[in-house]
DNA sequence: AAATTCATCAACCGCGATACA
DNA sequence: CTGTATCGCGGTTGATGAATT
């Protein structure tokens, strides 16, 4: 079925070839695309309006970043993808040069199989159920990353609150609300949403306004698979149970003949830099602002 | 060497949102 | 308010080349 736009004209279909590349880059240099319906007109191109603008987005596009994704676009896939779920768009908009179309191949042909091979649900970044049976069923069957010698190869070593404290994935309310999610406007009356010096940072809250403390002290926040105060997430505490689930790890594993190499991946992050989220994800101030903003727009949606 | 299977990714499709008459 | 056109997004398909049998 041919599209609104192009019902009456003949449309060719299928890859492009390098004649109707140079025919859109030289249209849209000059004149920019307009109204992508009348591009194929006005270019010379019997292509639809639809065809054109995804393949200019896609492909011509000057800013577009060429290569393989990197590991840390990589990571920056996986850990927003954890928070916003399939929302391609959202998710290519952390990531300069790259498409919407380029994240989602990259997740479904690269990241999902590294995730599913890692005991991870692709969906939730839950421990996949049967794999946790596994884990609890047989002794020496595959562990989880942090238990491996061979293991944390990829950029998936994020050290689950999940695993650690073998909380089953059907427990889990997935998907994970993560905090900076939460939008709070100290200024009601704002119609803006909270920028992040606004926002309520774990790192910053004691200086927010009186309001926001308040709801900070009294709200709670989904944390290792439960609800907790959110005043027992400060960066000290927070850090704290680290070490004594590291150390309890430690133990464990030692308990049972293998080498220890349990650690955070982020347990030499620096607190003055970022913001804490659950999970032992950490994020950027830009990011905040992004999440911040996307949350924001997607609640008054709602 | 040929056939088959697998992986990748460009492109398409349909749908919901938005703009506009 | 209603209908139509367009845009943007996410899910899916299918062509192509690589890997395997």
């Amino acid at each position: 079925m041919s599209h609104q736009c192009c019902r009456k004209q003949k449309v060719k279909r299928g890859l492009w070839s390098p004649e109707e590349d140079e025919k859109l880059i030289r249209f849209i240099t000059i004149h920019g695309h307009g109204s992508w319906s009348s591009v194929p007109n006005l270019a010379g191109l019997e292509r639809c309006g639809k065809s054109c603008r995804l393949r200019w987005i896609n492909y011509l596009r000057p800013d577009l970043k060429r290569g393989s994704i990197t590991e840390k676009e990589e990571r920056i896939i996986v850990d927003i993808h954890r928070i916003l779920g399939n929302r391609w768009a959202q998710i290519a908009k952390h990531l300069p040069g790259r498409t919407d179309n380029e994240v989602k191949n990259f997740w479904n042909s690269c990241i999902k199989k590294k995730l599913i091979a890692q005991g991870l649900d692709p969906n939730t970044h839950n421990l996949l159920s049967d794999y946790n049976y596994k884990l609890n069923h047989e002794n020496n069957a595959c562990k989880p990353s942090y238990h491996s010698h061979q293991q944390p190869t990829s950029t998936f070593t994020v050290v689950n609150s999940q695993m650690i404290s073998g909380i089953s994935s059907t427990d889990m309310k997935a998907p994970l609300i993560p905090f900076p999610m939460i939008p709070l406007a100290p200024d009601n009356n704002s119609p803006y949403p909270p920028l992040s010096h606004e926002f309520p940072s774990i790192l910053t809250y004691e200086y927010q306004n009186p309001k926001t403390k308040a709801f900070l002290e009294n709200e709670s926040c989904m944390w290792a698979g439960g609800y907790e105060p959110i005043q027992s997430m400060i960066p000290e505490k927070r850090q704290a149970e680290q070490q004594l689930e590291i150390e309890k790890i430690t133990s464990e594993l030692a308990s049972v003949g293998q080498n220890t190499d349990a650690s955070f991946e982020t347990s030499n992050f620096d607190f003055a830099e970022s913001s804490l989220l659950p999970c032992g994800m950490y994020y950027n101030q830009s990011s905040i602002d992004q999440l911040a903003w996307d949350s924001w727009a997607l609640q008054e949606k709602k």
